[in-house]
DNA sequence: GAACTGGTGGGACGATCGTCCCACCAGTTC
DNA sequence: GAACTGGTGGGACGATCGTCCCACCAGTTC
C-alpha cells in the first residue's frame, strides 16, 4: 500500500468532514474553498486537488452525509416495520433528537433535498433514505398508502420541528406518531372518548 | 400624495417582485444587489437605497412572498375543514399544482424554512401558513392530533414531491391525502378489502 | 422661482471568491 | 541512488461581491 496514497485519503475524508461542519453551521451559503480549508486546517489548494470544483465537493459531501443518515434512519424504521407494537416511543425520540440534538445534521440533510430539487444529479442521494426505507418495508407493509402518508408525515414533523420556537419534545410528538403509526387504534379510542365527528 | 414617493413605492414593490423570481429561478444562493438589480431593471444602487442590506432584501422578500402564499392556502385548507365530504380531489390538485407548474414558487417557499431554521426573526413568516390554518380549524377540528398529521404530511408530501424524478400525479397523491383526510373511511375500505394485518 | 427633498444612477472601494500555476517535498520503483 | 509520482502549499489571476460616495434630477412646498 502507498503510503502517499493513504494520506491523501484521510485528507480527502477530513475535507469532506470539515465541509459538513461548515455546512451544518452555517449552511450551503457557507461553503467556500477558503472557509472548508481553514475548517480542515489544509491549503486552499487541496480542496481543489481531491475536488474537481467547489461543486463537486458539495456534492460528494452531501451524498457521503445522506448515506450515513440513511442507513442509520432505516434501521430503526426497518425496525418499528417488523413489530409496530413494540416502541412508538424509539421513533419519537429519535425524531426530537433529530431537531435538538441534532439540528445541524437534519438542516445539513434539508439543504441537501433542496439543492437536489434544483439538480436531478443529488436526488438519489436525497431520496436514499425514503428508497432505503420503503424497499425495506414492502414485505411486511400491508397498507402501502397509509406508510408513504407516514413518511410524509416524518419529513413535515422534522421541518416544522426547525422552525418552531423551541424544538419539540417527546411528549409534543408522540401522540402524533403513534397515530401515524396505528391509525385504527387511534381512532377507536377516539371513538369511546368524548366529542367524535 | 407625493408622485416621487408613490413612484418610489412601486420600484420598491418592483424589486420585492424581481427578487423572488431570482430566488424561483436560482435559489437563495442567486441573489445578489447586481443579480436583482438585472431582473428588476434598475439600477445596482437602487436595491440598497430601498433596503438597507441584501440581507434585508432577503427577509423582506421572503416574508411577503409567505404571506402571499399563506393566504392562498389556508383558504383552501379552511374549505376543506367545513367541509370534508365535499372536494379531497381539490386539494390534491393543489398540491400537484404547488409541485408542478408553481415549482419555483414552492422551492422558494422551503428557501424560506431553510433560512428560518437558522434565524428565529423569519420564523414567524415561515409559520404563517400553518399558523392561519391551525388558527382557523380550531372549532371545527376534532381531532386535533390527526389534524397535526395531515399538515405534517403535506409538506413532506411537497418536499418529496420537489425531490421526485418527476412530479407525482392527481392519482398518485389523491389515495395519500384521501386518507390523511378521512383515515376511518380509509381504514374500513382496507379492512373489508384483502390482506389486512 | 427659490429652497427643499425623495429618488436616481454612475462609478469606485476593499474584500472575497473560484481556480490555476508552479516550485517543491517525500515516498516508491527500479 | 536515480527517475518517477502522488501530494503539498504559497502565491497570484480575473471576476464578482456588498456597500458607499456623490453629483444630479424631478417633483413639492412656500
Amino acid at each position: 500500500m502507498d503510503g502517499r496514497r493513504a494520506r491523501g485519503e484521510r485528507r480527502r475524508q477530513a475535507i469532506l468532514e470539515a465541509t459538513l461542519r461548515v455546512i451544518e453551521r452555517d449552511g450551503v451559503a457557507g461553503v467556500s474553498h477558503r472557509s472548508v480549508a481553514r475548517e480542515a486546517g489544509v491549503p486552499t489548494t487541496s480542496t481543489t486537488y481531491y475536488f474537481a470544483s467547489l461543486d463537486d465537493l458539495l456534492i460528494a459531501t452531501l451524498m457521503w452525509s445522506a448515506d450515513k443518515l440513511a442507513e442509520d434512519i432505516s434501521d430503526l424504521i426497518v425496525r418499528l416495520v417488523n413489530a409496530p407494537n413494540s416502541d412508538v416511543g424509539a421513533v419519537t425520540r429519535r425524531l426530537v433528537d433529530m431537531v435538538d440534538a441534532n439540528r445541524g445534521r437534519t438542516m445539513a440533510e434539508y439543504e441537501l433535498y433542496l439543492l437536489a430539487a434544483r439538480r436531478p444529479e443529488l436526488r438519489p442521494a436525497a431520496r436514499r433514505w425514503l428508497d432505503l426505507i420503503t424497499e425495506a418495508a414492502r414485505p411486511f407493509d400491508s397498507d402501502p398508502v397509509a406508510f408513504r402518508a407516514f413518511l410524509a408525515a416524518v419529513d413535515g414533523l422534522l421541518m416544522q420541528g426547525l422552525i418552531a420556537d423551541e424544538p419539540p419534545s417527546v411528549a409534543d410528538l408522540e401522540p402524533v406518531v403513534s397515530y401515524l403509526i396505528r391509525p385504527r387504534q387511534h381512532l377507536d379510542r377516539l371513538q369511546g372518548g368524548t366529542i367524535g365527528e
